[in-house]
DNA sequence: AAGTGGTCTAGACCACCAT
DNA sequence: TGGTGGTCTAGACCACTTC
């Protein structure tokens, strides 16, 4: 009975994750330069003492956060990308990670969770009846107003999270404070992103005209056990805000 | 020596590929309802004759797609959702190969590629010249236009794509072309997002009025050495189009 | 306690690239 | 032809959920 459990080079990380992490750094620290190739799977295997398929897990990592790319009957090399940013208050975001914390922007409540009677915001989030909690928050960078969200939760966590002061000005997200009122984990979201003409409402508070395009962006948060937590519906200003991600290869 | 090499189900198909498919059918044809439990792995595992790696590497393509997610000791559950794709074309994308493969639509060529000089498009693709090679194309779903491209590639490159009658009318993608000539493959895309008032131009061309809120999508494909392949503008109606996108929990 | 997914090992054959 | 990554098997222990 062959069983060599090597036991993970820190507490409780797995060690595809610690050799991940190993090569990411090096990768970032210049160690092996861009374009060039990486140490080969069986001279990882041996220098760090774990099996091929561990070695694969690491660099599948790697692969997916698009560091590296592979050539099958030749090698690994590094692929290394820049960044970028200026004027707009521009956000990158590709996983939903990237949400939760939103940086130098401040909230500011227009109005606190009530409960409102939307059969149809309920039914999208799969309640068995018709009301929910809904709270209105307005974004600012530098500011400047750009984004005007709608939250609608529950109407028990709607009561919860005003009683906790939320949503409440400054920093910090609904979906954030609400993560923490669960048992289970916020496990992802599904969105959907279109254009409207602005309302007249909308438009006076993110600073543009009614009837100019601005950008409506909807999503349905759900747990681990694939429940819907929250449901946001954003109108952005187009002109003050600019939705970019970067989109990666994934496996071939 | 044991060594019962399984033979691909399909030509040169990888089984794992070919189980992942066939749990797609099954997910999107509603054998297994939302919410509910997929098979467990060991079941996968005997009904399928395959190993339990492969049955994991199936599961993970259809995790990374965002239809099914998994709760360690507990099960495996569907995660997709009904599309509500009456009349309007949905799609949901989350990485670069679900738009290197565009089904169901039409392709139709408005202006093949020629030599334009558009300073900005050329800096843009980091060119040290002002000359970029230009194209425009219409796409179709169920026959009605929804979206009109323009591509820019460096002026060699369009003209290889020229002699190779890309875009063709039919099925195919600029970017899938392109990467044919290349020897680099095409490592991920920056994408950004916004909405303005549609030109007239632009309107008439994908069936809405001048002034209607329409989405703007812009796309830098770059490839393995982090070269700027190609830059793609995109106007889209959004009473025929959505982008619908998920977003997924990363390391947790 | 039983069952599920998460991690890991050992070893094999294959397809492809470089020489 | 030898080396590299791609695919696959068989079996093991672990962490966690569920009963």
């Amino acid at each position: 009975m062959v069983t060599n459990k090597v036991a993970p080079a820190e507490r409780g990380v797995p060690a595809y994750k610690v050799l991940a992490e190993k090569l990411r750094t090096d990768i970032e620290a210049g160690v092996y330069s861009v374009g060039r190739k990486m140490p080969t799977e069986s001279v990882l295997q041996s220098v760090h003492n774990v099996s091929r398929h561990t070695v694969r897990e690491a660099l599948q990592i790697l692969l997916s956060d698009g560091l590296i790319y592979r050539v099958q009957g030749s090698g690994t090399y590094v692929s290394g990308r820049q960044q970028d940013t200026r004027g707009r208050y521009v956000r990158s975001i590709g996983s939903l990670d990237e949400i939760i914390v939103w940086p130098d922007t401040n909230t500011e409540v227009i109005e606190p969770f009530t409960v409102v009677v939307e059969p149809s915001i309920a039914s999208r989030l799969e309640l068995p009846y018709i009301e929910v909690s809904k709270a209105t928050v307005r974004r600012s960078f530098e500011g400047i107003p750009f984004v005007l969200t709608r939250h609608y939760v529950e109407p028990d966590l709607g009561a919860k999270l005003a009683a906790e002061g939320v949503p409440s000005v400054g920093e910090g997200t609904v979906i954030g404070a609400a993560e923490k009122l669960l048992t289970k984990p916020i496990m992802g979201a599904r969105q959907e992103i279109t254009a409207m003409n602005a309302p007249e409402y909308e438009a006076e508070l993110i600073g543009c005209q009614a009837g100019d395009a601005i950008l409506l962006i909807e999503r349905l948060y759900y747990d681990a056990d694939g429940k819907f937590v929250e449901f946001t519906s954003s109108h952005f200003n187009p002109r003050r805000y600019s939705y970019r991600m970067e989109l990666r290869r994934r496996g071939a």
